[in-house]
DNA sequence: TGCAAAGTCCCGAATAGTGGAACAAATGTT
DNA sequence: AACATTTGTTCCACTATTCGGGACTTTGCA
């Protein structure tokens, strides 16, 4: 089993420029590619162009820009009906943030990293970091270390490979060093708070959502600013929180979502 | 140019199969694959493999099925808002759907298909059977006709190539020979009819979403059934049909979204 | 426990991907 | 309008990668 995992083959290639090209969130040339690009020219250009003819990326030959095609576009639509915990646990989130009058977000893992996969807000209230279909290191999010927690051994073995400790506040965990011990006091307490440890002035609290078999298929939380309430003040948002989680978790049983890792 | 394109290389194998797993709209073991698979038993177990590897599926180790994978989903996110009209045009289909008093599709077109994008029905929220990501033939459906009908001569071209006139109902399009007629009468009045064409009991009226430079990127259309209106009636949709399709391509024009083709 | 079916792995042959470099097209500049 | 520069496309010999038959291992069921 590959650890790390960069690219096997034409095929990782190909799906990394795809992920690169989508993750810029508009049209891009092909030199703004290619600046991105690890390959070569000849080679990140011939990728495109199968990438193109597969459907996955759109050219526009008049604007000379590169879009998600519309292959991507209907596999997007079937993917995130069937695996993403969006769909399902949207209700749940509404009622949450509305219950708790802040913000909630719903995550899930994709290889150590945390995919803000839904997003609910009760008013119009301050923005995060985070929206949906972002990425973030799990290290110094409460989503991403209450899901460290409770995976299983192997998967957490593999996701703490993953981390780069970047540090975003002086809160943030360096190393393994002070994460491993957080991680077994989350492990007992039931929940993770962020202590800034991502963005100055924004703190939350955080429960895992476990499938099938108490696998970890995402996680919870609820965020606030230091502005308005203190760490002590979000713990009281933690029977909620937990409820909730518990009902999206019951209702995720019975379908196999990827489990985090 | 290759006209068909059903596969190029490594990368389109890995596609088609991704393609096939996450069409199946539910978990799916190695066997249910290699069924459906063209390739053999080693090749499409390695492809699998790979796909796993690279997070576009996930693999549960427990019930021994495939899944969309976590990274899928994020670049679904990211692709669906920024390539498909759905999250731009819904707000229109339901002010549409809400004045006709009818279901509305929203559709773009991929290699000769039509993909239904979104879909609003005036009572009861969008909760229906046809789920949006549906691919149907363009031959027989009022959007896919009104597309063909108003893209461009090469584009039409490689799109007819596609068509496989499968016939539906007595009233399908056989061939070209029929069909071509009457996308020159679209072309000039403007939209497109289904009638009974597709499923039997089922009409509607399409007009064409035009983004920048007049190019089609997609279409709209009023269905009901006969049981409940004629081909006469529907007719009296189209100013707000027409107003809604022009409002949509108003919005879209200053992004490029993907071409119809 | 045993056996059929499902899933995984191996390795030589050959196909398909690579990328430097030349070429072409679009864009900018004098 | 002619030239310079940047951006995008194609070519082709080389070789690393994929292919897939078949053997092996694991799983599920009787």
């Amino acid at each position: 089993m590959n650890k790390q995992v960069t690219s096997d083959g034409t095929v990782g290639k190909a799906l990394e420029l795809l992920d690169m090209v989508v993750a810029f969130g508009r049209s891009v040339r092909f030199s703004e590619v290619l600046e991105v690009s690890p390959y070569p020219k000849a080679t990140t250009h011939r990728l495109l162009q199968t990438l193109t003819n597969q459907g996955m990326l759109a050219f526009d030959d008049e604007r000379h820009v590169y879009v998600p095609g519309m292959r991507l576009v209907r596999i997007a639509r079937h993917a995130w009906n069937q695996s993403s915990l969006g769909p399902l646990a949207l209700p749940f989130l509404q009622t949450l943030a509305a219950d708790v009058k802040e913000t909630v977000h719903l995550a899930q893992m994709e290889h150590g990293r945390v995919v803000f996969v839904e997003k609910t807000t009760p008013d119009e209230g301050f923005k995060t970091m985070a929206t949906p279909g972002r990425r973030s290191p799990a290290h110094c999010t409460g989503v991403g270390k209450v899901m460290l927690a409770f995976m299983d051994d192997t998967r957490r073995a593999a996701a703490l490979e993953c981390q780069t400790y970047e540090a975003f506040t002086p809160n943030t965990h360096k190393s393994e060093k002070t994460l491993l011990p957080e991680l077994a006091q989350i492990r007992a307490e039931g929940v993770a708070f962020d202590r800034e440890e991502h963005e100055e002035g924004i703190i939350s609290i955080a429960a895992p959502i476990l499938g099938g078999s108490n696998r970890v298929i995402g996680s919870l939380s609820v965020v606030t600013s230091t502005f308005r309430m203190s760490l002590k003040d979000i713990e009281k948002f933690r029977p909620a929180l937990q409820r909730t989680a518990a009902q999206i978790g019951g209702e995720a049983a019975v379908w196999p979502y990827p489990i985090a890792q």
